[in-house]
DNA sequence: GCTCATTTCAAACGAACGTTTGAATTTGTT
DNA sequence: AACAAATTCAAACGTTCGTTTGAAATGAGC
């Protein structure tokens, strides 16, 4: 988390782990490897979460599709769960992931990809469901921006310290931010689409870019 | 971009440059202010067209308040423009920038601090003039989710291969992309705050977080 | 064309990198 | 207690790191 993946030395982790240094290559084969454990570990039980959660809430709506709140709800709670839970590395955990998120290298993107594939793929058709009048491939964007919102917020960039004069005890708060961050997705969510209404009230939406 | 800051020796980028090697330290002082320069160079520009173009709007408007479509227009529309110079780095520098927001090293975090102080002040009170009826504290938080979506979005961080079986050519897009995000974003900015309404019709506001 | 400040350059500094090796040690099973 | 498999360990492999150094090359002003 601290320093990125390349410029994090074995040695450096073998020593705080109080082992030998050959003890990565012989146990897990390479320092690569090592750093798929880790995410694996974490992230593999969070996204089973998330699913069972919306299966959950699935089963209770009988039918019914879920509301966006509710979808997301079931994304965040997991997420929530992880960074409260100081004893599994806690916001830590969410901060490796999300310099990951941003790390080009190829053995993380394709790893990131099989990680998150089935849980987006059932994500997806929550919201195919709960929003049918939005187009696929709209909803595909939307979903993209949503997972971006969640993890640059859980990441905690630090970001805060700059966009506001918050008090500080409130920018560590993660249950009060994702409570903020859900309505204001779920309105991004549920918002009409351009190409659905024909000429409402305000003209922004079509020449958005073409303005100077 | 491809490495990060840690990871990328000053041989590899003095060869590239086909300089010598002591000159960074020569006329930089350090890898450190190296890189600093670096993100200058291109940053405190684009965060200056913001806010001229921010003006420029607000001139245009006659002391009415701008909607949320245009103040995000002029936070866009010049990190478009360097999405789309190719000779400036083009996305390549996003990216860059999206490595660094997830830089915990604090040198990285006060100098993006310092560098977006005055154009996030400056957008916080347009958008409070346009949305007097949100809190000035809940407004910080909205505008932290929509820097976050900006920065995620256009760094382009690759999950859109995880997260869509969009087409490849689509996904390059960036202007389409931003046209999508802002309606997206502009909606979220809109929504009603949970303190507003006593009691409408659903009822997954206040307890969010709490059900299982 | 000489001078002096600026810039470039090759070389070297000590330190740290991921990985491999082979011997020592521990562990599990008879 | 004895054997075999699994694990731990110290040491070394060749390579690369950011920075410093002092000499060589370059440029402008007189």
């Amino acid at each position: 988390m601290e320093h990125g993946f390349e410029a994090t030395s074995l040695r450096l982790i073998t020593t705080a782990a109080g082992v030998n240094l050959a003890a990565v290559n012989y146990h897990f084969g390479s320092k690569e490897e090592l750093f798929q454990a880790v995410l694996t570990r974490r992230l593999d039980p969070m996204n089973q979460d998330r699913m069972q959660l919306l299966s959950s809430y699935e089963s209770a709506a009988t039918g019914k599709p879920l509301t966006c709140e509710k979808i997301l709800a079931a994304m965040f709670i997991p997420a929530l769960k992880l960074a409260r839970d100081h004893e599994q590395g806690g916001k830590n955990f969410l901060r490796l992931l999300g310099r990951a998120y941003a790390d080009p290298a190829p053995f993380i993107r394709e790893f990131l990809s099989s990680q998150y594939r089935e849980m987006i793929a059932r994500f997806r058709a929550a919201f195919s469901f709960a929003l049918p009048h939005i187009p696929r491939e709209e909803l595909s964007w939307r979903l993209h921006f949503v997972m971006g919102a969640l993890s640059y917020t859980l990441a905690g960039a630090d970001m805060l310290k700059i966009i506001s004069q918050l008090q500080p005890h409130e920018a560590t708060n993660d249950e009060l931010l994702l409570q903020r961050l859900a309505p204001f997705l779920a309105a991004g969510l549920r918002s009409p689409c351009a190409a659905d209404n024909a000429g409402p009230s305000h003209d922004d939406g079509q020449h958005f870019f073409q303005e100077t």
